[in-house]
DNA sequence: CCCGATATTGTGGTCATCCGCACTGTGGAA
DNA sequence: TTCCACAGTGCGGATGACCACAATATCGGG
């Protein structure tokens, strides 16, 4: 997995190496990026950290760059950078998702701050994924057989109704039922419902 | 319960007159008030719709307005309108949770379409509170020990181990246990652990 | 053709759950 | 003082969950 970062994109090399300078006196690791076109085109769905995006650039803009992102189902929170903003922008990419939206001049502390909190939002949203996928991929190793068996138990329904409902008996229910515990990684139903519960799919 | 109803908060009866009119000719119901302060005065927590707020009025602005309704646990969604907004306000009231942010003069159709989104919204959040509100209602049926059971038996201990943990027999953890159940409206561990697991306290 | 994964079933037994019935004790409210 | 909610306890039985041991059967590869 590769280390948090704060993506800066911008064409302005001066506003690049000024706020690299900012963000590593405050300990956070940055790296750059010259365009849009060229952040596309390195960036990586296991990225992780926080991007800061200017929008007036040449060629594809901030915006457009952002559009990009989303389709791509990036997860980094996006942090506007702008000269000239104007209000309905900045309502419509913070209704997209946008963490933040700052105009220039802006305060350096105030960015940094903002670029922290988004790279704390990122590191929290990136763990409850993580257990997330864990589960889905505990879930996946399950036959047919006993996903239908796990659906009927989280139903709450003993047994005996599964094994009339599945047209089996009821020592292969509990066969089925063992093996789904074990392969979920819990030794019971209340564990198995609290875990498939925050989070469904 | 009280009807759903679009709150237009702004001190330009001319305004207020209007858009009750473009909303009553959407069927969407509308209740004026002149002023922040009489709204704050009328507001009840069992409002439901949305709020329609303009930025600059006499007395109190509609931002003061916005974060005293925050303080009362509003539940509302609030569209704020202005007529000479900037970004660093839109960015900010949409971050502590408004619905939208629209500058004058704006589309007619739009104002609506947003309003009616917005009482779409709070419909969908009111019947998931309702149902959160039955739970922690139940919850507040339980006894204290009932309460210390129920804890244990969501942490998956066995009868036997609650008994020990709280000095007590099984069978009193039995009728404990069969109390919580019958009181929080489910036969089973599962249930509960499904009931309790997405929202809790 | 043999192997592994999947699905299936039975026997017999242990442990846990759930429930009705009967009973004790305490503390606060009417 | 009487009534009631709350807490605690024992007995015994019915039912469900779980497990070790033991098997059969299908299907897709290697």
């Amino acid at each position: 997995m590769s280390q948090a970062l704060a993506h800066i994109v911008d064409d302005d090399e001066a506003i690049r190496d000024a706020l690299t300078w900012l963000l590593r006196t405050r300990n956070v690791a940055a790296r750059t990026w010259a365009s849009a076109e060229e952040f596309l085109a390195g960036w990586q769905a296991d990225f992780h950290g926080c991007i800061v995006l200017d929008i007036r650039m040449k060629e594809m803009s901030g915006l457009e760059c952002f559009d990009a992102l989303l389709e791509r189902n990036n997860s980094m929170p996006v942090i506007f950078l702008t000269g000239h903003g104007d209000v309905p922008m900045a309502v419509s990419t913070l209704k997209k998702g946008a963490f933040d939206f700052l105009e220039k001049p802006f305060d350096d502390n105030a960015l940094v701050d903002v670029v922290i909190r988004a790279m704390e939002s990122d590191a929290r949203k990136q763990a409850s994924q993580e257990t997330q996928a864990t589960v889905t991929g505990r879930l996946a190793q399950l036959t047919p057989r006993e996903q239908e068996v796990m659906q009927l138990v989280l139903a709450g329904k003993f047994n005996k109704v599964i094994a009339d409902q599945l047209n089996i008996s009821m020592r292969t229910v509990e066969v089925h039922r063992s093996r789904v515990f074990e392969k979920m990684g819990v030794r019971s139903a209340v564990e198995l419902a609290q875990l498939l519960a925050p989070g469904r799919d």
